[in-house]
DNA sequence: GTCTATAAGATGATAGAC
DNA sequence: GTCTATCATCTTATAGAC
C-alpha cells in the first residue's frame, strides 16, 4: 500500500512515523532514506529542506484531520457520539502507546521548529478547539452536555486534557491510561457541572 | 548568584533552561559551553556522558519539586489553597511562556530518552500523581471538593490537564492561556462534579 | 527521478598538557 | 579542574552524472 504510492507521499508517512516517535530534531533524512532504500539527495529532490518537509507533512496531516472531522459529522448526528468518536481519533494516534499526536509533538518542539511549521501548529490547535466548542454548545443546547461557562473555555480544556494524556500515557506506553483519562474528560461533560 | 555557584551546578542551571526551551535533542554540550564560557572537554570532566548530564539534572528537579511540595503542605493546611499553590508551581515553570515543564518535556522526549531518564520522568509523574491524590481525598473528605470516582483517577485527569494546557498555551506563547485552561480544571473540582 | 560524490559544519566524546 | 587538540560520526544540503 505505501509501496505504491509517490516517492513524495511515501516520503511523508516515513517522515510522520518518525516525528510522532522521535520528534523534529531526533528525524534526519538518513533515516527516510534508509527505510525506504533511497539516498538522501533524492529526498532533497522531493524536498528542498527539513523544513519545507515538515510544513509539507503538517499541513497534510491537517488537512486529512479535517477530512475526518467532516466525516464524524456526518456519520453521527449526535454531540455525545461525535465526542466519543473524536477522542477515538486521538487514542488511535497513540498505536500501541509509543506514538504521540504529531502535532502534540510538534507542540513541544516550538523552540526549534521553522517559523512556517509552527504557525501551522498553532493553526491545527485552533482548528480543534473551534471544532470542539461548536459540538459542546449544541451538546448543551440539547442537554446532552453540562457545564459552566463558554463553550471554547471547555473546548480548550478538553483539548489541553487529551493532549496532555497522551503525553502521560506515552512516557509510559500505556494506552489504558490515556483511555481512563479521557473518558473522565468526556464523563464530567456529560454528567455534571 | 550563578556565577558563585560550583561548576557542577551552574552547568545543570543552564541545562535546565535549555530542555525547557529546546528539549532533550535540540541542546548540545557547545551551548552550555558557549553560556558559561568554559569548554566542552570541561562539562565532560563533571558530567562523562549527555545521559549522565541528564540523568543528574532530571534527579535535581526531582528532588527540589518534592521538597516545594512539602512546603506547600506545611504552609497551607486546607486542600483548596494547596492545589491553588501547586498549579502556581506549574504556571512558574512557564516563565514568560516560552518555557516547558522540565518533566513536560522529558516526557516529550521518550522516544530518544537514555532508559535511565525515562524512569526518572514516570517516577515523577506517579510522584505527582500521588501527592495530588491525597490532597484531592483530604479535600472531598472536608467537602471542599467535589468528584466522582477514585481520588488517584481525579489525579491522573488534573495532571494530564496541567500538563496539556502547557504544551499548548507554550506553542501560542500565552501564559493567560494556560492560567485560564488551569483554572477551569481547579474549578471543575471546587465548584462541581 | 535517482544516483554518486562531496561539502561545511555540528555532534558527543577522549587523550594528554598545564 | 580546565585547557588544546583531535576523533569518528552524523547532520543538512548541493553539484552534476545517468
Amino acid at each position: 500500500m505505501a509501496s505504491i504510492a509517490p516517492t513524495a507521499d511515501r516520503i511523508l508517512d516515513i517522515a510522520e512515523d518518525l516525528v510522532q516517535t522521535r520528534g523534529y530534531e531526533a528525524f534526519s533524512y538518513a533515516d527516510i532514506a534508509d527505510a525506504l532504500s533511497i539516498r538522501k539527495a533524492s529526498i532533497h529532490y522531493h524536498y528542498a529542506s527539513k523544513a519545507e518537509l515538515t510544513r509539507a507533512l503538517a499541513a497534510r496531516y491537517r488537512a486529512a484531520f479535517a477530512a475526518r472531522l467532516l466525516q464524524v459529522e456526518a456519520e453521527f448526528p449526535d454531540p455525545t457520539r461525535r465526542l466519543m468518536r473524536y477522542v477515538r481519533l486521538f487514542q488511535d494516534a497513540l498505536r500501541e502507546g509509543d506514538h504521540m499526536c504529531l502535532y502534540g509533538m510538534l507542540a513541544s518542539d516550538a523552540g526549534t521548529l521553522p517559523e512556517a511549521v509552527r504557525t501551522e501548529v498553532n493553526g491545527f490547535f485552533a482548528d480543534q478547539e473551534a471544532w470542539l466548542a461548536r459540538v459542546l454548545a449544541e451538546g448543551r443546547a440539547r442537554e446532552e452536555f453540562r457545564f459552566d461557562g463558554r463553550p471554547d473555555a471547555a473546548a480548550a480544556a478538553l483539548l489541553a486534557g487529551l493532549e496532555g494524556a497522551m503525553l502521560v500515557a506515552r512516557s509510559r506506553r500505556d494506552v489504558a491510561h490515556f483511555a481512563a483519562v479521557a473518558s473522565r474528560l468526556v464523563g464530567s461533560l456529560t454528567s455534571g457541572g
